[in-house]
RNA sequence: GCCGAAGUGGCGGAAUUUGGUAGACGCGCUGGAUUCAGGAUCCAGUGGGUGAAAGCUCGUGGGGGUUCAAAUCCCCCCUUCGGCACCA
C-alpha cells in the first residue's frame, strides 16, 4: 500500500478489474429478485456535463447498494442519438450528422467510464442505429393500422429564411420560448410578455416566424387521456406529487356539456351553434355568444350583413396574430358583432353572436356561450361592449346585483331567474340541465381534455424516417415489415435551406409500391426524438432481440423500471409520452406493462454562482478537469454530499476540496493503521463481547454500529448527503480514538473496515483499493452489505436531559433501560436541578424514557 | 390571479418521518503546532448579546395559538422558488 492517495492510479486499476470480471453484465436469474435502476439517457452533445454526473452518480449509488443487498441489478445506459444539434453541426461545419454523433458518443462513453459507473455496457443502445429504430417504425405501422397514428394538417412555426419548420424551443421572443402555435405535440411553455407586440423570431437567423398550415403525422394520445389520468393515482406512492400534478394539469380534464343553440336564421344549411360549457347551470344567464375567428362559420355567418366588412377585417387581422399577441398577459378582449342571433334553448331569449379574439381555436367547439355574471372573461367582454349582465346564481346568504358587480361571481350557489330551475342548488342544476338537453336531443354530457394529440412529424433529416409510402393508385400505405427498416440515406448534403433534406434525395423519395408495383413516393418526415425515448427502457431488457421490440420473457423478468432518475424538466413531455407509448405497445400486444416507471426520483440542477451551468453564462465546470485533478471518487462524493438529491446543488470549488480532503483522510488512517500493524498483518480475532465490556473500546464500537444503521437507512431513503456525513462522523471518531490494548486495536480495525465498506457505493474505487489493502481477496462489488448489531446499538448509554420548566438545566448519561422511577430519582438528586427547584412547589414531573425528565415548579 | 413547495449561523446543509439537548457533517473564518517560507497537514475555537470565567439570556422569515415542552402541530401575514394561467 502506498502512502499517498493516488486516485488516477487506483481508479484506472479498479475500472479495469470490474470490466475484466464483467461484474455488471447481468442476465435473468429467476432465483434472484431483480432490480431495474435507470437514469435518463443522455443526448450525445459531445461532453458530459455536471448535470449528467449528478444524475448518474445517484443512479450508481443505488445500483451498487441494491446489488450488495442481493438484487440482480439491471443498470443500463445508451444514447438519445437523433436530434437537431447533429444537423446544425452539419449545416454549420459540414460534418455528417452520423459522424458527429458517433464521435461524440465515443468521447462521452470514455468520460462515463472514467467516472466508474456500474453499467452493463453490453446493453448499450444508440437510437440512431437502424436496428433500434426499425422496431419503432414497425410500431408506427401498427399504430397506423389501428388509427393511433394519423395524418392531418396543423399550424406550425415556419421560418421563411431558413425555409423550415421550427420547433417551439427554436422560436424566441425576447429570449423566451414561444408557446405552441396552436395544436400538436404540446410544449406550451409559459413565457413572460410585457404586453408589447413582440415578434416571434427564428433562434438562428432572427427572421420573423410565420404561422403556416402544414400536413403532419400525429399520435392519438388523447385516446389515452383517461388512462393516463388514472395512472397518476396508481403512481402516487412512487412519484413526486408535483410531477403528477403537472401531468394532471397538462391532461386538463373538465366535465360539462355540449349544447346546441339554434340560429335565428339558417346559414348555408347550418341551423345551430354547438358550444361546450362546464357550467350548464348558468345557461339562463347567457347574454351573448362568441366564435373564434378560425371557425369557418365566422365568415359565413356575416355574409350579406351590414357588419360584414368590419367583421371580415377583424377575422383577418386576428388570424394573423400569433398566440402571444392574442393571449399574452394584458391583451385586451376584442370582438365584433356579426349581425346574427341565436336563441337560448332554455330562456328562449334572443342572443347576439360575436366574433372574439379570446376564444380558443383548438379547445371545445370554437364557440362559447357567454355568461358575464358568472365568468370573468365574459364579464370583461360585456363591460367593454356594453352587453347586459344577467345574474342566475346567487350565493347563499348574499345578494349579487348586476348593477354593482365589480367582477363575475364564479362560485356555486342557488339558481335564480332560471325558470323552473330557480331555487335549485347549482351542482344539482348542472345535472338536471344536462339530463334535459339529452332527453330533448339538443346536447349531451361531454368531457374535454386540454391534452392535444402528439405531433410527431419533423421536416428534418437526423431522425427515424416515418415508414409510409404514397402510391397514386393504392393511396397512403404503411411499409410492410419485411421492407423495414426504412433506412436514412447517408449520402446527403446540408444547406439548411429548402425544407426537408430527405425530400431532395430522389433515390430515397422515389420507390415502388409494394402492393401494385407502381411508382410511389416515400414520406420524408422523420419522427420526433421523443418517440425513441418513449421505449428505450424496454429495449434495454433485450437489446439484441431480432424478432421484435423486446423479448417478452426477458421483458417480463426485468420490467417495470423499479427506480427511474432524471431531471424535473422532463416532468411532463418525456414522462407522459413514455407512459402513453407503453400503454399503446401493451394494447398492440408488444409488452405486458401498464406503467413503465414504478418509482421516480427527480434530482435538482447543478448551479454555479446562482445560475444553471450553461455555455452562454460561461459558468461551466468540466467534469473531466475535475476528474483529472481529484479523481472520480471525489467528484462523486461531492455530488452526493453537497445537497439533498431533490434540491439544486451549488457547485463550489472549496466544497470539492473538502471532499478530496475527506478521502485523503480515509486513506491516511487506513495507511497509518496498516503501518502500525505491519501492513495489516496482525489479524486479532475480534471479539465483540469482550470489546463491548471494555470501557476503552465500547464507545467506538457503538459508534461503528450506529453509523452502519444510519448509513443504511439513509441509502434506503436516498438521503445520500447525510449518509456521507455519517461516514465522516465515524472517521472523526476514529481519529480521536486511542488504541493500546487488544480490544481497542480490534475495534479500530473494525471501524476502519466499516468506513471502507460504507464508502463503497459512494466512492467505489478507493473502497475496493483499501479493502484489498486490508487483506481481503474478495471484491466489495459482490460482498453483501454490512449489517449493524442491534444489541450493540441498543446498549449505548443515552443522554437524558433534565429540564426545569421546560428549560435544559442539566444532562446525565443513563443506561437505556433505566426505569422511569429511577430517572425521576436521578433528576431530583442532580445538584444543578436541585438549585433550580429548592424551595419551590413541584407541580408536575414528565418522564420520557431514554430522553428527558422535565420538572414543572 | 390560482395551485404547490420552501424560509434554520458568514455559506451548503442537519434535526421535521416520531413535538423532547437547534445548528450534525462540510465549507469559510480565527488562533496555535509544524515549516527557511508558502502550500499541505495536525490541534483548538467558531449563532447573537453579556461576562475574567462558571454562567445567564436571546435565537429556526414575522405575529398569534396549542403544549410541561414547538424548527417540528394549528391560524394569520411576509418573502423566495416552481407549476398553471383566457381550456369556457
Amino acid at each position: 500500500m502506498k502512502e499517498a492517495y493516488n486516485p488516477q492510479e487506483i481508479e484506472r486499476k479498479w475500472q479495469y478489474v470490474w470490466s475484466e470480471k464483467r461484474v455488471y453484465e447481468v442476465t435473468e436469474d429467476h432465483n434472484e429478485e431483480k432490480y431495474y435502476v435507470l437514469e435518463m439517457f443522455p443526448y450525445p452533445s459531445g461532453r458530459i456535463h455536471m448535470g449528467h454526473v449528478r444524475n448518474y452518480t445517484i443512479g450508481d449509488v443505488i445500483a451498487r447498494y441494491k446489488r450488495t443487498l442481493g438484487f440482480n441489478v439491471l443498470h443500463p445506459i445508451g444514447w438519445d442519438a437523433f436530434g437537431l444539434p447533429a444537423e446544425n453541426a452539419a449545416i454549420e461545419r459540414g460534418v455528417h450528422p452520423a459522424k458527429w454523433t458517433y464521435e461524440n458518443i465515443a468521447q462521452m462513453k470514455a468520460q462515463l467510464k472514467r467516472l466508474g459507473f456500474s453499467y452493463d455496457w453490453n446493453r448499450e443502445i444508440t437510437t440512431s442505429d437502424p436496428n433500434y429504430y426499425k422496431w419503432e417504425q414497425m410500431a408506427f405501422t401498427r399504430m397506423f393500422d389501428c388509427g393511433l397514428a394519423y395524418k392531418r394538417s396543423s399550424v406550425v412555426n415556419w421560418c421563411p429564411s431558413c425555409e423550415t419548420v421550427l420547433a417551439n424551443e427554436q422560436v424566441v421572443v425576447s429570449g423566451a420560448v414561444l408557446p405552441e402555435p396552436q395544436s400538436g405535440s404540446g410544449g406550451n411553455k409559459q413565457f413572460a410578455s410585457d404586453g408589447n407586440k413582440e415578434a416571434a423570431r427564428c433562434w438562428r437567423c432572427q427572421s420573423e416566424v410565420e404561422l403556416r398550415e402544414l400536413e403532419g403525422w400525429f399520435f392519438k394520445i388523447t385516446d389515452y387521456a383517461e388512462q393516463l389520468l388514472d395512472g397518476c393515482e396508481r403512481l402516487k406512492d412512487g412519484w413526486p406529487e408535483r410531477v403528477l400534478t403537472m401531468q394532471k394539469n397538462w391532461i386538463g380534464k373538465s366535465t360539462g356539456a355540449e349544447i346546441d343553440f339554434p340560429l335565428e336564421e339558417t346559414i348555408e344549411g347550418v341551423r345551430s351553434l354547438r358550444i361546450f360549457t362546464t357550467r350548464p347551470d348558468t345557461v339562463f344567464g347567457v347574454t351573448f355568444m362568441c366564435i373564434t375567428p378560425e371557425n369557418p362559420i365566422s365568415e359565413r355567418i356575416v355574409k350579406g350583413k351590414p357588419q360584414e366588412k368590419e367583421a371580415v377585417q377583424f377575422i383577418q387581422r386576428i388570424k394573423r396574430q400569433s398566440n402571444i399577441e392574442r393571449v399574452g398577459e394584458g391583451v385586451k378582449k376584442e370582438g365584433v358583432f356579426t349581425g346574427a342571433y341565436c336563441v337560448n334553448p332554455f330562456s328562449e331569449e334572443r342572443i347576439p353572436i360575436y366574433i372574439a379574439n379570446f376564444v380558443l381555436i383548438s379547445y371545445g367547439t370554437g364557440v362559447i356561450m357567454c355568461v358575464p355574471a358568472h365568468d370573468q372573461r365574459d364579464f370583461e367582454f360585456a363591460k367593454e361592449y356594453g352587453l347586459p349582465i344577467k345574474v342566475v346564481i346567487q350565493p347563499e346568504g348574499d345578494d349579487v346585483n348586476p348593477d354593482d358587480m365589480k367582477c363575475a361571481y364564479e362560485d356555486v350557489g342557488i339558481m335564480v331567474n332560471s325558470g323552473e330551475y330557480s331555487g335549485t342548488p347549482s351542482e344539482i342544476g348542472k345535472q338536471k340541465i344536462i339530463e334535459y338537453v339529452e332527453t330533448k336531443g339538443f346536447g349531451r354530457r361531454q368531457i374535454n381534455y386540454r391534452l392535444r394529440d402528439w405531433g410527431i412529424s419533423r421536416q428534418r433529416y437526423w431522425g427515424a424516417p416515418i415508414p409510409i409510402i404514397y402510391c397514386d393508385r393504392c393511396g397512403t400505405l404503411a411499409v410492410p415489415d419485411n421492407y423495414l427498416p426504412v433506412e436514412l440515406p447517408m449520402d446527403i448534403e446540408f444547406t439548411g435551406k429548402g425544407g426537408s433534406p430527405l425530400a431532395k434525395i430522389e433515390k430515397f423519395v422515389n420507390t415502388k409500391c409494394h402492393k401494385c408495383g407502381g411508382d410511389a413516393r416515400r414520406e420524408t418526415d422523420t419522427m420526433d426524438t421523443f418517440v425513441e425515448s418513449s421505449w428505450y427502457f424496454l429495449r434495454y431488457t433485450s437489446p439484441d432481440f431480432e424478432n421484435g421490440m423486446l423479448d417478452g420473457a426477458r421483458g417480463k423478468y426485468w420490467l417495470p423500471v423499479d427506480q427511474y432518475i432524471g431531471g424535473i424538466e422532463h416532468a411532463i413531455l418525456h414522462l407522459l409520452y413514455a407512459r402513453f407509448y407503453t400503454k399503446v405497445l401493451r394494447d398492440l400486444g408488444m409488452c405486458n406493462l401498464d406503467e413503465p416507471f414504478l418509482n421516480l426520483l427527480t434530482q435538482g440542477m447543478v448551479i454555479k454562482d446562482g445560475a444553471k451551468m450553461s455555455k452562454s453564462l460561461g459558468n461551466i465546470v468540466d467534469p473531466d478537469d475535475i476528474i483529472a485533478k481529484y479523481g472520480a471518487d471525489t467528484v462523486r462524493i461531492f455530488m452526493l454530499f453537497a445537497s439533498p438529491v431533490e434540491r439544486d446543488l451549488d457547485w463550489s470549488d472549496e466544497g470539492i476540496e473538502g471532499s478530496y480532503r475527506f478521502l485523503n483522510r480515509v486513506w491516511r488512517f487506513a495507511y497509518d493503521f496498516g503501518i502500525r500493524n505491519s501492513e495489516f498483518g496482525i489479524r486479532e480475532s475480534f471479539n465483540p463481547q469482550s470489546a463491548i465490556r471494555n470501557p476503552q473500546s465500547k464507545g467506538l464500537l457503538i459508534k461503528v454500529h450506529k453509523m452502519i444503521k444510519k448509513v443504511t437507512e439513509d441509502l434506503e431513503r436516498f438521503q445520500f448527503n447525510t449518509g456521507v456525513a455519517a461516514i465522516m462522523e465515524l472517521l472523526n471518531a476514529v481519529s480521536r480514538f486511542q488504541s493500546n490494548g487488544n480490544d481497542e486495536k480490534a475495534v479500530l480495525r473494525e471501524a476502519i473496515e466499516t468506513i471502507v465498506r460504507l464508502l463503497y457505493p459512494f466512492a467505489p474505487h478507493i473502497a475496493e483499493e483499501l479493502w484489498e489493502a486490508l487483506g481481503y481477496k474478495e471484491t466489495l462489488v459482490d460482498k453483501p452489505w454490512i449489517e449493524w448489531d442491534r444489541e450493540i446499538v441498543g446498549s449505548a448509554a443515552v443522554i437524558v436531559v433534565l429540564q426545569v420548566n421546560g428549560k435544559v438545566r442539566s444532562q446525565v448519561f443513563m443506561d437505556p433501560d433505566t426505569t422511569e422511577e429511577e430517572m425521576k430519582q436521578a433528576a431530583f438528586s442532580d445538584e444543578r436541578v436541585k438549585s433550580y427547584i429548592s424551595g419551590k412547589e413541584i407541580k408536575k414531573v414528565i418522564v420520557v424514557p431514554k430522553r428527558l425528565v422535565n420538572i414543572v415548579v
